[in-house]
DNA sequence: GCCAACGTTGGC
DNA sequence: GCCAACGTTGGC
């Protein structure tokens, strides 16, 4: 079982709608790196919720892959802001995966303490300036972000 | 609102 | 295939 991490604007779509929902469609990914990552996903991998242009940013809560490989329905969509027009029906460019809500986390671990603790080699997010939306947690670090996650700030 | 990082596009 | 221009993300 792997772990990801993934970002999102919580007035977007933050755990609250998630945790609303249960599940949820994680679509409108139009970067190709995010998108093979999310080609990589299992079911059963675990996705650390992000909450990025937001303050302070930083992990909230843990899904859960629990689909993969299906197809974006919004790059086909002339009324969405993902609609691309050059996808076409019979070879869609852009996929997803859906996730379930499994928990939130009894506290925020901000950017500030991820940039404290790891390098960007370590965790990808800390990196400043990194615009990519899903990236890969090793299992060291999942560890690590478990246990910071449970112990107080 | 600024700007760093970096992906994408298009002219050549 | 190069590279300048442009667009987007997201922290600050």
């Amino acid at each position: 079982m792997a772990h990801w991490l993934m970002k999102s604007e919580p007035e977007v779509y933050g755990i609250d709608h998630l945790e609303a929902e249960g599940t949820t469609l994680w679509d409108g990914i139009r970067n190709y790196q995010a998108r093979n990552f999310m080609r990589t996903m299992q079911v059963g991998d675990q996705a650390f919720f992000y909450h990025s242009n937001t303050q302070p940013p930083g992990i909230v809560g843990l899904m859960e892959v629990i689909e993969t490989g299906l197809t974006d329905p919004s790059q086909f969509d002339p009324a969405s802001k993902y609609h691309d027009p050059a996808s076409k029906p019979d070879a869609p460019r852009w996929d997803c995966v859906r996730l379930r809500f499994l928990h939130r986390f009894p506290r925020l671990l901000s950017l500030e303490e991820l940039r404290n603790a790891f390098t960007p080699e370590q965790l990808g997010v800390v990196r400043r300036g990194n615009r990519l939306s899903i990236l890969p947690v090793s299992e060291d670090s999942a560890e690590r972000l478990l246990e910071m996650l449970q112990a107080a700030p």
